[in-house]
RNA sequence: GGUGCUGUAGCUCAGCUGGUAGAGCAAUGGACUGAAAAUCCAUGUGUCACUGGUUCAACUCCCGUCAGCACCA
């Protein structure tokens, strides 16, 4: 009848060897206006791109959809201490609460990515959320509702659509296998459940954000939060998360495959 | 030692009076642009514990074996 073809496991990136000094002379020649560090969560972009930003003379600008609230901070794995001196921006910018989204990403962005490059500094781009990253790398005209360009960053299209966001953006992509990313998942989960991730959700509802609310915005939020209402056990809660997390994963890959298909070149690198 | 129950997809389990098997969860692939850590779509060949028997045909009936559980000794 019709050809069933059954999922087979994507296979992993080759991974690559980023040289630093030759990214860095290419910026300088202007081939790139911005660098882009993606990856899972758990894969250790992060630390990857604070190591990178320094390198280059960089500042990072965070891609991701949940460390723009203040207060939550275990839960979202803010991890501040890990930038050392490296500037950040676009991380505890709104209130919990408060409904932040891809729009108003788009234009943060903008100003940010302006504001670094006016001071001579290096753009990095760092975060897990694929739809903020393609809506300012690949652009998006939130008037006409259409991409500002579906052909790779292979020519300055969106440049000229848009000049207030990246024309030629470099990629990096954190590389981990897909056992060892839910190994680290589950760790890193029990980390935060014993340094007071329950707490922080205790703090977030007594400060007057509704529960509902803070389920909406998903995963530790959203299960921690019903385990503290009494809506599941603890063992309970640990299993459905660290599966919901582990969906996740797979969801960002699904992503970032996606930005491959359609002609985004990605360097994986093992960190 | 005896009796009873159970043994089916990674997990929990359905499979009426026999016609080689399915649900949920998990897993895998995909979609996605003003909530995206959200939301949604697609995909199930497994020695039906093992052996023998009855039958045109057994996961489904019968004998036995093994394993687990419960109860009685």
């Amino acid at each position: 009848m019709s050809k069933s073809r059954k999922p087979v496991p994507a296979p992993l990136p080759e991974p690559e060897v980023v040289d630093i000094q030759e990214l860095k002379a290419a910026i300088a020649a202007g081939e790139y206006d911005l660098v882009c560090v993606l990856g899972p969560t758990a894969s250790g972009k992060t630390r990857y791109a604070v190591a990178l930003a320094r390198a280059l003379g960089g500042e990072i600008i965070s891609a991701d959809s949940r460390q723009v609230y203040r207060g939550m901070d275990i839960g979202t794995g803010k991890d501040l201490e890990e930038y050392g001196d490296v500037p950040y921006h676009l991380i505890d910018i709104a209130d919990a609460g408060e409904q932040y989204n891809v729009h108003r990403f788009q234009e943060d962005f903008s100003a940010a990515w302006a504001d670094i490059r006016s001071r001579g500094r290096v753009p990095v781009l760092c975060g897990g959320t694929g739809l903020y990253i393609s809506a300012v790398t690949a652009g998006y005209d939130f008037e006409t509702k259409r991409p500002l360009s579906d052909e790779s960053r292979s020519d300055s299209q969106v440049c000229a659509a848009n000049p207030a966001l990246p024309g030629k953006v470099f990629f990096i992509g954190t590389l981990v296998e897909r056992e060892e990313r839910n190994r680290r998942i589950d760790a890193r989960l029990d980390e935060r459940l014993a340094s007071g991730m329950v707490e922080e959700m205790r703090t977030l509802l007594a400060s007057g954000v509704p529960a509902a609310t803070l389920i909406s915005y998903g995963l530790e939020y959203k299960f921690v939060t019903q385990y503290v209402l009494g809506e599941l056990e603890f063992a309970q809660m640990r299993t459905l998360l660290a599966t919901a997390i582990h969906q996740f994963a797979k969801r960002q890959m699904t992503w970032f495959r996606g930005m491959e298909r359609s002609g985004v070149k990605i360097h994986w690198v093992e960190v």
